[in-house]
DNA sequence: TCGATAATTGACGGATAGTCAAGTCTAAAC
DNA sequence: GTTTAGACTTGACTATCCGTCAATTATCGA
C-alpha cells in the first residue's frame, strides 16, 4: 500500500514546517539551543516523527544549509542573467552575495558546523551531497562569466593562473569580509562593524590587479551596482534594506 | 596556607597538558569525540580535578585555541622583523600565515566553535578575550607595516580607504585560501587541493591593485619569499615542509 | 604526631540524542 | 458498513555526556 498522494504531499510540507522551526530555533538559541525535544514540542509532533524526516540533529542542520545553499545558488543564477559586460555580470554576483549575507545570516554559522568532520558524517549524505552540488553552481556561475571575460578579452590568463584561481580570490574576499563583520561584531569594533565599502573596494582592486577591463578607473561600478539591485533584485534589495 | 610554589607549578603544567590532551582528542576524533571523561582518563586524573582548570567543555576548546592563537601572533611579529621594504615584509606576514596554517590545521575548527554564540559563552571571558587579543597582534602587524608603507610613500591611501580595508583584504585572502583547501579536500577537488600557488598570485593581484610598490612586475617577490623563508622561519618551514 | 587546609575523587543529577515496541490511523477490499 | 494490512505516530526508555559536590585523601606547618 503506497502512501497516497495526499499524505505524501503533507510529509513534504510538514518536512519544510520542521527546517523552519530548527532554523528559528538556531537564530534565536544558537546550536546548543536547538534540540529535537523543542522542535518536536514547537512542532506538536513527537520526537520520533521528527526522526522519520532526519537521521539526526546534525542532519537537521544539513536541511537547513541546504534550503539557503539553494537559494544562493538562485541568485547567483539570477546574477549571470545581468546584461552589461562581463566585468559588471560578476559584479552581480557580487551584488546577489551581498543580498545573501544580509538576509540570510545563519548559514554561514550552518556551514560551519556541518563542516566540521565528526558533525558532518552524523548527517545524510544525500543532504551533504546537495550542499555541496549549490556550492558547485554559485562557484560554477563565477567562472562561466570568467570564462566568458576571456573569451571576449576582457581578461587576460597569465601561464599557470586559472579562472578558477581568480573565483576564489572574489570568494574569500566575500567569505573573509562577512566573517570579519561577524567577528568585529562580537569585538564591537566599529571600523569593522560595515565591511562593505572595504569589500567593494578591494574587489575593485582585485580585479583592477588581475587586470579586468573596463578597470574601476575607466567605469562606474557603483552606477552598475544600483542597476542590478533595481534590475534584478528588487525584492530582495528591500527586504534586506538596501533598497 | 597559600599553595607552594611547587605545587603552583605542577598545575600550571598539568593546565597544558590538558590542552595537549584536548588537542589530540579534538584532531583525531573531531569536536563530538572530545569528551571530558576521555581527557580526564587520559590524564589520568579525575573529571573533577579537569574542572578546576576549565569551566566547561567550551572552555578547553578556547584554550586550546588561545595556545595556537599566541603562536600565531608570535610568528605574524617575528615575520614584521623581516629586513626588506613594506611590501616584503607583508610578504614575510604572509609566509607566517602559511606555516601557521600548515603547522596548526586545527586552529581554524577550533575557532570556528568558540564564535558560535552559544558556545562562546559558556567559554571563560578571560579566555575568549585572549584569543580577541591575539587576533588584535596579528591584525596590528599588518596595519603597522601598511602605515610604514604609507610613511614611506610606497602606497597611497586613496580618500575613504584605509589601512584595515586593505589588511582586511589581504586577511580575508589567505582565510578564504584555507577554508577552501578543507573544503576542497572534502570534495576531493584536485584543483582546489592545494591553494597555495592561487593564493601568492591572488595577493600579488590585490596588491598590485592598490598600487603597493615595488608592484610584482617589478620585484622578484617568490625570492623575497624563500629568504623569509630561510631568514626567519627556517625551524617552521622544515616542520611544514616547505623548506 | 596532629590538625587545618588544600586537593582530589567519582558517584550522582539533569539534560539530551536517538530507539523501538506498542498503539493509532488510513484506505482498499469485500 | 466492516475488516484488516500496513503505514504512521507516539512517548517511554536507554545511553551518553556535562557539570556538581559531599566525602575522602594528601599536604604541610606547628
Amino acid at each position: 500500500m503506497p502512501t497516497s498522494a495526499r499524505k505524501q504531499r503533507e510529509i513534504a510540507e510538514r518536512e519544510e514546517r520542521i527546517v523552519d522551526v530548527a532554523l528559528g530555533l538556531l537564530v534565536e538559541q544558537g546550536y546548543i539551543g536547538l534540540t529535537m525535544d523543542k522542535i518536536a514540542a514547537e512542532m506538536e509532533y513527537s520526537k520520533g516523527t521528527i526522526y522519520q524526516h532526519f537521521k539526526s540533529k546534525e542532519d537537521v542542520v544539513a536541511a537547513i544549509l541546504s534550503a539557503s545553499g539553494e537559494i544562493r545558488a538562485k541568485l547567483f543564477e539570477r546574477a549571470a542573467t545581468f546584461e552589461g559586460h562581463s566585468r559588471e555580470r560578476m559584479g552581480a554576483v557580487g551584488v546577489a552575495a551581498e543580498l545573501f549575507y544580509a538576509l540570510y545570516p545563519h548559514h554561514e554559522q550552518a556551514e560551519n558546523l556541518v563542516r566540521a568532520h565528526s558533525i558532518r558524517e552524523k548527517a545524510d549524505s544525500k543532504r551533504t551531497e546537495f550542499c555541496a552540488a549549490c556550492e558547485f553552481r554559485c562557484f560554477g556561475v563565477a567562472t562561466g562569466i570568467l570564462r566568458d571575460a576571456v573569451a571576449g578579452g576582457e581578461i587576460e590568463i597569465a601561464p599557470g593562473q586559472t579562472v578558477e584561481q581568480i573565483a576564489s580570490g572574489l570568494w574569500s574576499l566575500y567569505v573573509g569580509a562577512f566573517k570579519l563583520r561577524d567577528h568585529g561584531r562580537f569585538l564591537e569594533d566599529e571600523y569593522l562593524s560595515d565591511p562593505l565599502p572595504g569589500l567593494l573596494r578591494n574587489a575593485q582592486m582585485f580585479l583592477d590587479g588581475c587586470g579586468w577591463k573596463p578597470l574601476s578607473t575607466e567605469h562606474d561600478y557603483l552606477a552598475s551596482r544600483e542597476r542590478a539591485l533595481r534590475e534584478i533584485f528588487p525584492d530582495e534589495a528591500r527586504r534586506a534594506g538596501l533598497a
